[in-house]
DNA sequence: AGAATAACGTGATATTATTCACAACATACT
DNA sequence: AGTATGTTGTGAATAATATCACGTTATTCT
């Protein structure tokens, strides 16, 4: 029975994706620890702040499966994921802008735990072509086609200031580049086959700034009931 | 006629929450451009990859209207975004951890424009102490409670490695913080009432994997049949 | 070994979100 | 002024997602 499960390609709800993203990552702080072998849903669910059902039903898209009273094997299911996210394979990727942003991203050294590597930056500033940044040497922008072909880039993270975010997006379209990982604030305008992957960090602070609104307000009811 | 949408607290769903950050971004830079002074829900649903449908919905939880074969005024939409997401009123921000990303963060000029302000920067590391990060100077550890104190600061960004990060929210949190802008990998352990929103780069290369994977996969099954 | 227990897996149900469909209405045209 | 047009605003219908409820099963206890 469920012959098809075996090879066929696993298809789950987006809501459940998002999620897989959130197990892979405290599955992996787990797996660091050492501290236990199996986890309950109970026990994920409490860490994400979600339902045990919700676990239990995002996991049931999974080839794993848990043990009754014993829950879910770490390491199985890290694999799993590691599998289905397809961090063995390695991505070659390349970022443009080598101001404070781009730098970071460039000495990050964790990129390779999820199947990536930043294998050149790139700026437009002649001031900043030639520097060291970690261990990569800025390049120019006429490079980037060079580089792309070479090292098989398909993803871009864009680290230029706002106002430049849509020409270089322009410029790497142009490229051939088939993603876009955007740490501008800027909505960019792209043909429909380009992903756009939206990293703009200021959303999470509207997020804090909405939810501690929203606490204060809760604070301010329950006094004045 | 509905006259409880004048003072009412605006309720919304929170999906729809989601998409008002992209409403906010876009016309941010619209505003900027100022090429028009009316935008179409077909144009902003274009922009944002979503149906018009979607976004007259999503703009009638606000309390501007549309014009028929005009469209929504974009300064007026952008004020009302403003008020909801608190924009005016400026937040005290502080960073702990003055690496890489911290001192991005530091260097950032654009929180003002989303009404926060980083007033101090710290670091467990001697050898940063006192250093310079933009116009911060990094301070110690021990200092937290009294700047959190002085400025009034509910939001920390934690920017340390990640086997310091469960340890420095442990801190934060007996320091009385009320909300942790996450930038580490690692899901945090807090009490219920401390706000948390993680802002793990990496899981959106993730997604950019997962998408490339699926055109791949698209492109091959299309040449097949 | 058999019974009791606790957690899993999942179909059924409830909730939330999106899309549809169309009346209402502002503008442009004749 | 009256008519045509194109877009808004929103209930109703549909789709997606989360929760519930409970049968199943691995483990522990007697
Ligand atoms: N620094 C942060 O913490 C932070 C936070 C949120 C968002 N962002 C966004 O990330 C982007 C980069 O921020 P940053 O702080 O690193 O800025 P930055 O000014 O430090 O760096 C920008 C770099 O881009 C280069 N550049 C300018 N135009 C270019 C072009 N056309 N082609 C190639 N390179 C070009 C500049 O020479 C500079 O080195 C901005 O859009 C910013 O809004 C940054
Ligand atoms: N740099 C990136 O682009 C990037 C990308 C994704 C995630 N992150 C995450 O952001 C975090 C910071 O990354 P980074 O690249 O800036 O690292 P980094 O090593 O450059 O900086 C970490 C800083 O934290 C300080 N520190 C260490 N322990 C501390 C403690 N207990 N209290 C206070 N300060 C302490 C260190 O002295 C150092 O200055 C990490 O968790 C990393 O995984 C960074």
């Amino acid at each position: 029975m469920k012959s098809e499960k075996s090879k066929e390609i696993l298809k789950f709800p987006k809501a459940t994706f998002e999620r897989l993203k959130q197990y892979h990552a405290l599955l992996t702080q787990l797996e660091i620890e050492q501290k236990q072998r199996y986890i309950l849903s109970e026990e994920i669910a409490e860490m994400l702040k979600i339902t045990p059902e919700q676990v239990r039903k995002d996991f049931s898209y999974l080839k794993t499966s848990g043990k009754p009273k014993v829950g879910y094997n770490i390491s199985e299911l890290l694999a799993e994921l590691d599998e289905l996210f397809g961090i063995k394979a390695n991505d070659n990727i390349i970022i443009v802008g080598a101001g404070n942003l781009g730098s970071a991203l460039a000495n990050y050294k964790g990129f390779q735990n999820i199947g990536a590597r930043v294998v050149a930056i790139f700026d437009k500033d002649q001031e900043k072509v030639g520097k060291m940044v970690g261990e990569l040497m800025v390049l120019p922008l006429k490079d980037i086609p060079r580089v792309v072909r070479r090292f098989h880039v398909r993803t871009v993270a864009i680290c230029v200031p706002e106002d430049a975010a849509q020409q270089v997006a322009d410029l790497l379209v142009a490229y051939g580049i088939k993603a876009i990982w955007n740490f501008s604030t800027r909505i960019l305008d792209v043909p429909n086959d380009v992903i756009v992957q939206n990293e703009d960090i200021t959303r999470g602070l509207l997020s804090i700034k909405h939810m501690l609104a929203e606490s204060e307000k809760r604070k301010y009811e329950n006094s004045e009931v």
